[in-house]
DNA sequence: GAACTCATTTGACATTTATCACAAAGCAAT
DNA sequence: ATTGCTTTGTGATAAATGTCAAATGAGTTC
């Protein structure tokens, strides 16, 4: 893929970010392909990148005595990453493709530095976080205050391709509960 | 309270600010003192302020019918706030005084002004977000990955002045259990 | 189509937690 | 100290969910 036709679709994802800044954005961009199972970041690690989803999907979940919870699922024109490759910490998630995927990587390290001197792309970095925020705090509303079954219902009307592209297991996962009582509530 | 000592006081919390940041900055701060039970933001309004806690203590919680579910807690030397009052959405959570405290509160619509011209200050907020993110991360791998024991001994652990401070009630709600429960898992 | 693998469903049972009711303890005002 | 109010603790029971095991179903390979 050409870096003109990168920078055709940068443009058009981030509209707010300014003219000026948007050359020197695309210049830390780069294309990707990339197949079903792999990782774009994992558990423990170090990453330097941050990616647009163009095509396919990914979880995001973590691990721990073999066992994993899903923290969410991104599709088609999301922008997806983690906190803490942001503050160049060890990732705690693992973000794993859901099947074949297109996608555009950042690196964030030289796009942070890009923001300390470009107010605008300071700002787009800022409203990313905060998407993610607010997402974050509906999640835990949810898990707090609603039944599973409410949880898998609004998550189906919601979002219903999560429940063609994922597993039932890790939808449980995600939904706060086992595959099996997942199995049992969704048909009621 | 002179306009002096807040600007000593923000300068030593935020040293980061740039000098020449910190007087538009401090322009839209001013001293506060309330008492228990006070609401600094209340669930459903849009509200014009965060607030760093100088002496005292808050709980921030979402309300159902009849029902309050704690989400955090903030004692002396935190910033709080909402990301929806940040926003300029009504704010979905309601934030009260534990005690009578002393605050300074900031004007967030001036203040996001000043991040459009302003890198310092816009850096600043940033760091303030991702903290809160953080924090949202971290809560939701405890609800989902440990048990409600785990969870209690943890945060013991962690803010043993969340016991004295807050009611039973409000911690059992923040932990995702009944107050019953906690008074029962907490002798174990 | 048979054999195999993997995901999902179902059943039986154990465990955790919620709910409701009430008792006990702590605290403030008189 | 007595009264009233709020918070916390305890007991009995019900509901939800987890766990383990086995069955079914769907998709793949030979």
């Amino acid at each position: 893929m050409y870096e003109s036709e990168i920078q055709e679709i940068v443009k058009s994802y981030f509209p707010n970010l300014k003219e000026e800044s948007l050359d020197a954005f695309i210049k830390h961009a780069s294309y990707l392909k990339s197949t079903k199972g792999t990782k774009l970041i994992s558990e423990g690690k170090r990453h330097r990148y941050f990616y647009l989803i163009l095509k396919g999907g990914v979880k995001s979940y973590y691990s721990k005595e073999s066992r994993e919870v899903c923290m969410w699922f991104a599709f088609k024109n999301e922008v997806v990453g983690t906190i803490t490759t942001y503050e160049g910490l060890p990732s705690k998630e693992t973000i794993e493709l859901l099947e074949d995927s297109e996608l555009i990587k950042f690196n964030i390290e030289k796009i942070k530095v890009l923001t300390l001197t470009d107010l605008s792309i300071s700002h787009l970095m800022n409203s990313i976080i905060i998407k993610h925020t607010l997402f974050l705090e509906e999640r835990l509303y949810q898990l707090q205050f609603m039944t599973s079954k409410n949880r898998c219902k609004v998550l189906y009307e919601s979002t219903p391709e999560i429940f063609q592209k994922v597993s039932l297991t890790d939808v449980a996962s995600y939904l706060g509960v086992t595959r099996e009582t997942l199995s049992r509530i969704r048909s009621k």
